[in-house]
DNA sequence: TCTCTCTGACACGGTTGCGTGTCAGAATGC
DNA sequence: GCATTCTGACACGCAACCGTGTCAGAGAGA
């Protein structure tokens, strides 16, 4: 009976922008989470008191823990897609320049943020996660065969080679990070690139 | 004030026997829960349930779930690294066989069994088990270096490109038992064997 | 000013798994 | 046969998280 808005706004925000506000502060609580305590201390309580926030928003935000997991995954398998994506739009037909802006794009991402990348390396800790850090090798794979190497993705034997090197060089960017291997990170790139080189027939 | 033994026999098992019996039979409890459910559903009370024993023996044996998911994987790497290196020991000084050697062993290790290739697979999901992975591959990688491709093990670049294939080749092969991968089982060794030699310098 | 919504804090019950403690009865040595 | 130890079942209390509910007060609109 009220005539009232109901959705009022609020400080000068509207009520949408307001509740995708709180969606981004919870994001980046649990991404803060991630970068000092792994995985598993993103909990819907730790969440709500590193953003400051209290439960009765993550519950606006996401039906629940998983939920949230598996945003901070798509976002950044996402991200690293795009980076690829754009790095290659950039770059010119030779293979060798394809190779290297990929590797490159991989690794300015991750290394962009530590955060992501120790939720990168910690992907396996969460059913969730596993699975879409799963579907993300598989895509980058494909990415690989298609618009690097130009092979053709239906042969298994391609299919397993650019697994292997999908899946060693996050292994080995991701160890880079962590500090175990003593090199600059253009000799990173460099020393990756050289090895996708080598396995281009 | 009593003569009788505090150890005493059992079904004409000793105590010291039995005891190691359940152990035995609480650690096949886990890897059937880790083939069937993964390495989430490796509870005590799960393990304990799966075992026909009750919490009581589950700590006789260990001080906590994560003592007993430490011995699983470091079953699980000792045994793999075991088998490539009795198969190294029994391999001329060609670097090409002893590629191949180590490849099938490896393989054949974790295709021996399939609990044991989802355990592989899973070991990220829990912290002590993807640390003793990280050893893991160290040292897997190590053995690469020294005993098969006889490089420096201490110049970061050999170190890279030792971890990436090492890092790859795993992730492929478990991913081969998870059927993702249209090839036989020498298809697979080959394809990989291929791969290592086209990184040797 | 007055009313109503939005906010943030907190309480609650439920579930799961942990690690310990107790106990009756079966099996054993003497 | 008797005393004792080993066994297996179960009951507890504890802690962490979960997801929901309630509520007083602040802040907005009329």
């Amino acid at each position: 009976m009220s005539s009232q808005a109901v959705d009022r706004t609020y400080g000068g925000v509207s009520a949408h922008d307001r509740r995708s506000g709180r969606r981004a502060r919870l994001v980046e609580a649990a991404l803060d989470l991630v970068g000092d305590r792994g995985v598993s201390a993103v909990t819907a309580e730790a969440v709500c008191a590193q953003a400051g926030l209290t439960k009765r928003y993550f519950y606006e935000s996401f039906t629940d823990r998983d939920q949230l997991l598996r945003a901070l995954g798509d976002d950044l398998f996402a991200d690293v897609r795009a980076a690829i994506a754009l790095a290659l739009s950039e770059t010119s037909a030779e293979v060798g320049s394809r190779i290297g802006a990929t590797v490159r794009a991989l690794v300015d991402t991750l290394a962009g943020d530590r955060r992501r990348s120790r939720l990168y390396a910690e992907t396996g800790a969460h059913d969730a996660l596993r699975a879409r850090r799963e579907e993300a090798l598989e895509d980058y794979a494909n990415l690989l065969m298609v618009d690097v190497l130009q092979v053709d993705p239906n042969d298994p034997h391609q299919r397993l080679r650019a697994r292997l090197v999908v899946a060693g060089t996050t292994d080995v960017v991701t160890h880079w990070f962590a500090g175990d291997l003593a090199m600059t990170r253009d000799e990173l790139v460099a020393d990756v690139t050289e090895i996708g080189l080598a396995l281009t027939p």
